[in-house]
DNA sequence: GTCTATAGCCAGATAGAC
DNA sequence: GTCTATCTGGCTATAGAC
């Protein structure tokens, strides 16, 4: 890749420190009750001055999305790289990173029934090849899991995946944390344990 | 209960209408894309109408929340009936009744973060005392089942309920429907599984 | 209690100077 | 590219006639 200039240099850190603002406060309020306003005042510049670089609320929240899914795709990478680690060992820990995102309030919320930011998404290229991406790559850990008996293979993994991309958008945890009964630790542990092996006794 | 005059039967009938309208627009929508002119068109009358019976957009879906714990309610009423049937069976059924509901379409959804609808509704005397009424109910038959043996007794109670609420405003069978490969019965099942028991092998 | 018409407000987006 | 100031549309809520 091309050496950036000085000026593409601030452009970059300018932009992801307005991704950053975004992702908290999808996070944080989801993207309808995120205002634009909110946004510029939290990354400390003009409203005006946040369209030159995104056109449309919209495209703030997909740029947030994107960012979440290369995030994704890091962790994916960190733990192909674990020889040692069975596919399902893998997927247990990017459900644990799921959750502990959530837990720190960064990980981002788009309800999947607002039409335009869904149709945004729809036709934004490089967010859909990254969704696929990471669809493919859990997908073969999920078949590998079922081969190894580690996952019911009775399952379709379809079912599976979507169970893994909903942990991340489970309310439970935050729920908990809310309570201020548990740590952390244990409502990672405790949610981990009831997704994996369910209401039901241990075998 | 006193008889009710025609004119309060009549206005019974207008009202639960409307209910039913705001019902099913938030199981689409949701509540902040919720309209309340999409409300007056889907009930037939004229918006100025609906704020004669509803103080406000809170409060129409104030009032479809608390159908929706009526009609909770009444299914625990009907499971406590079951004579046969152990705590467990019953949570079992009170789940599939709300996957059911999902499926139909008919499962309000309402942003736990909306600040203004939490408000209204945390300020609502009959919303509150039913949804104690509802958690004390479904807190006994959980100690009960854990008592059994048929939920796991290391699980705190409070992350089993927040579980089992969970599981109403679960994204994941809608999206199974949506993909169109599969019948409702499989997604519910197949969900009822994976809830129960988990995504590992069967016991 | 129902309607038409409108007030009032807020948030997304833009104009235009610097 | 950044700013201030403004436009615009849509939505909640209400006025006022019937």
């Amino acid at each position: 890749m091309a050496r950036l200039s000085f000026r593409e240099q601030v452009l970059r850190v300018r932009e992801d420190a307005i991704v950053s603002s975004v992702n908290r406060l999808l996070a944080d309020k989801g993207f309808d009750l995120m205002t634009v306003d909110e946004v510029a005042a939290d990354v400390g510049i003009a409203k005006a001055s946040l369209y030159k670089h995104f056109a449309s609320k919209e495209a703030l929240a997909a740029a947030a999305m994107v960012r979440l899914l290369e995030r994704l795709l890091a962790i994916l990478d960190q733990q192909a790289a674990r020889a040692d680690a069975s596919a399902f060992q893998r997927l247990e820990a990017v459900i644990r990173w799921a959750l502990t995102q959530q837990l720190a309030g960064e990980m981002p919320s788009v309800p999947s029934q607002n039409s335009s930011l869904r149709a945004e998404l729809l036709a934004n290229k490089v967010y859909l090849e990254l969704l696929l991406q990471v669809s493919e790559r859990l997908g073969r850990w999920i078949q590998q899991a079922q081969a190894d008996g580690d996952i019911d293979p009775a399952l379709p993994p379809e079912i599976v995946l979507l169970t893994v991309y909903a942990r991340g958008c489970d309310p439970v945890p935050v729920f908990l944390k809310a309570s201020g009964n548990f740590s952390d630790e244990q409502i990672t542990d405790w949610v981990m344990t009831v997704c994996l092996r369910g209401l039901r006794p241990g075998r």
